[in-house]
Formats: structure tokens, sequence, C-alpha cells
DNA sequence: CTGACAGTTCGCTGTCCGCCGAAGTGTTCC
DNA sequence: GGAACACTTCGGCGGACAGCGAACTGTCAG
């Protein structure tokens, strides 16, 4: 049973908030340093000191030392994946209860690549046009989809294939682009102005150049609402 | 902090080794009876009942009343699909640990498809003969994949797109083939009596008509070893 | 060197929760 | 009817562990 004992013990680390807090804060793929996440987890230093320490035991999180900061990541997109994937489980329930606020339902990151209705607009956008073909278990992008891609500067890296794959999007309840497009896409909007990162949080900013970006190339208005 | 909270008290039901335990006997899709359940669990049917009021209670489960007995399942693929990524990133570490026993290496059932080193080696061979194309994200059916299965007799079910996703096996540490077409592979196989489903073991057995058969179609000896 | 600050280790407390024995409800079969 | 069985509820016990205050190590700035 050695199998479940490790599901069980990996499961149990997700299971206390002070660690969700943390995983979470470092769900966008940035690396935060131990206060940083601290403040996040709404526990003292010492106390988020213990949970690091478990965490990086289990492989979870890697660690990078920089003068007296320890920067802390998520160590694999696996496990990027592993949180999306309990998220598709748990999150949907009622969407009264969001407390995150509108600002992250209009537009997150979602590890490295966009969430939200933005996100969720970004898809829909390109399966309507035939770039893109999506099924709940995965997605392929069609031949327009490969020129439309290179047209927007959006090229997916590292050879092999140009691949993409839904993610439930867990407050939308509907699926955005992950993979290497859903990655390539977000790079270049963040690029070209169109988005930006805010402070302490995984919500993204749309621009007024995104804004009208938006609405030229892929014909959505990204202005969501108020 | 709604989803934080959520995504932690999903993983906190994942994270007792008895509930564990009842989640991966319910992993290849099978309906069981609570007593089942908890012989799987090793704990009292007592103790499994609280467990799984929780569960259910939660939508991980679903249950269906048949006369005196209780009949409990996975309540939808999402939840396997967690279960999946969870063992993705717990899963792996020393292979030398492993005491589910050789039987379980060889060949079982992943929730609807095969794994272990049958579904690599079917995976391989679908890859060798460039009917399917794998990458970390996921994964496409070519042309001649699309005819290949055909011949086989391994029809992906429901319209809209033939697809195929990779799913990472943890004792082999490399992708075996989930989503539909893996389903429907799987599913041919148990239909032409090339494998066989053993009790209380997500183990399946390769018999002799299926070592015959894997050699002829697939070309590797599914021997393994002894 | 000294003070400030990041991060850790230690020891203690309080709480939560898994577990089982015993007793109760509902169903089937004779 | 009554016995057997599947499953649940209740109550108390005990272990595991998150949390913090206090004290320690290490790094940086002047």
């Amino acid at each position: 049973m050695s199998d479940t004992t490790h599901l069980a013990s990996v499961a149990a680390l997700l299971g206390d908030p002070a660690r969700a807090n943390i995983l979470l804060a470092l769900f966008d793929g940035r690396a935060l340093t131990a206060k940083e996440l601290a403040f996040a987890a709404h526990v003292t230093p010492q106390t988020t000191s213990g949970h690091l320490g478990k965490l990086s035991d289990s492989g979870l999180l890697s660690m990078e030392r920089q003068g007296r900061h320890r920067y802390f990541r998520l160590a694999t997109p696996a496990v990027a994946q592993m949180l999306e994937s309990i998220m598709a489980v748990s999150g949907p329930e009622s969407p009264r209860t969001w407390r995150g606020g509108e600002a992250l339902r209009n537009a997150r990151t979602c590890y490295d690549h966009l969430a939200g209705r933005l996100g969720v607009a970004l898809a829909d956008f390109l399966v309507r046009a035939g770039h893109v073909a999506l099924s709940p278990d995965g997605g392929e992008v069609t031949a327009s989809g490969v020129s439309f891609l290179a047209s927007f500067g959006a090229e997916p890296v590292s050879g092999k294939r140009v691949f993409c794959r839904p993610c439930l999007d867990w407050s939308e309840r509907r699926s955005h682009l992950a993979g290497r497009v859903g990655a390539a896409l977000a790079c270049r909007c963040f690029d070209l102005g169109w988005i930006a990162r805010q402070r302490d949080t995984r919500a993204v900013a749309i621009t007024a150049v995104g804004l009208e970006g938006f609405a030229r190339q892929f014909g959505f208005d990204a202005g969501f609402r108020s």
C-alpha cells in the first residue's frame, strides 16, 4: 500500500489552509520569499518556516538562496497541474461565495497562462475562429491556428509539437487554454503591454492598450464589468 | 480566501490514509459497497461510514442504493484526474519501495484506461508507429492513427473529436495513453479477452490470447517479467 | 563592531479528528 | 414473526499537529 500512503501524505500537506495559501501564492510560477509567504498564509514567520520545510522536503517546492533571502517556487509544472485539478473539483461550488473579488474573476494567471473571463474569452475566440479545437480532455491547434499564432507573435517555444490543452476555469466553469500555446499567448500579451501583473495577487490588470488590442485582434471587449 | 479554503478542505479529505485507500479502490471506475470499502481502507465499517459520508458530502463520491447495499463510485472523471495528478507528484519516489507487487507494475487500470508496463508499451508502439504524437501536455492522433484504431476496433466513443491525452505513469515514470483513445483501447482489449480484471486489485491479468495478440498487433512481448 | 532584519529551532499548549465499541435503523430471506 | 445482515449514529479516548513566544544563526549596511 505504499502508493496510497504517499498520495495521502502529499494530500495531507495540501490539506492545511496555511500550506494551501502558500502554494496558491506561488501558483503563478513566481518565486517569493519566506516572509512574503508568511503574509500570504496569514501565519507567523516561524510557523511558515515549518511549513516551507515540509513542502520542500516532499519535493513540492524548490528553494534558492539569495543573500539573506530564500526564494521559494513550485518545484515543477506537475505541481501546478495538481493544484489545478484539485481546484477543478473543489472550486466550482457556488460562485456567490467568491471573495477573491471581481478583479480575480476578470483576469488572472494560472501558473503560466491566462484564466478568468479573459482566459475564457481568448479560448472562445480561438475556437470560434477555427484556430483551435477543444474537447474536455485536450485540444489541437489547426493549420489556420498555427499561422494565426505566428502572425500574433505568439510562437509556442521548444520544438517538438505545437500543442495546447484545456484547463478548467474554476471561476467560469469553462475551459481556457493552457499548455505551451496558453503560455505563449499569455507571454505575448505581457510583452505587448496589454496586461500587467499586480502586487500580491494573481489578478492581472488589463491596460488601455490591451482593451484596444483585444478588441481589434480577438474581437471581444475586455472591459468585462466596471 | 474562499478558494484556498475549499482547496484545503478537499485536500484534507484525501490526506487521510483510510480515505485515500477508499478513493484508490474506486479509482478504476467500478462501484463498491461500503463493506468492501471498509476492507480496502483497513478500518471498521462504522469508521468507513463516517468517511464515506464526508466524501459524498463534498461531491467526490456518488452513492446509489440497491436493496440493503450502498454502492459508491467516483462522482466524476475529474475526481479520477485529480487522483492521477496527485500521484504523478507523489508517486515516483524510489521504485524500490513499491509494495503493490509486480502484478500492479505490469498492467493495471487507471480509471478507464491501461497503465503500468502494458500501458506504456502500448503508448510506445503507437508513438513509434506514428499513430500518435505525445508531448508532456497532451497528444494528438494522426491520420494513420485514426485508421489504425478503426482497424483494431477501438473507435473512441462520442463524436466531436478523436482525442487522446498522456497520463504520467507513476510506476514507470513515463506516459501512457488516457483520454477517450486510452479508454477505447482498454475497452477493446477487455472485449477481445486479451486482459481480464481481477478481484480486489487494480492489477489486470494478461491472458494467453492477449500475449499472442499484443505480439501480433502491437509488436511487443507482454510477458514482461515472470 | 553594532544594530537591523531574514529565517530557523525549540518547547509548550490547545484543538481537531480518526478510531472503535455499543447501540439503533432499515432490508432481506425463511 | 424472527434472525441475519448492511449500514449508521453516538460517545469517549488518544494521538497527531498547527500555532505561537522566545531564543538562536546568518547576512547586510554603516
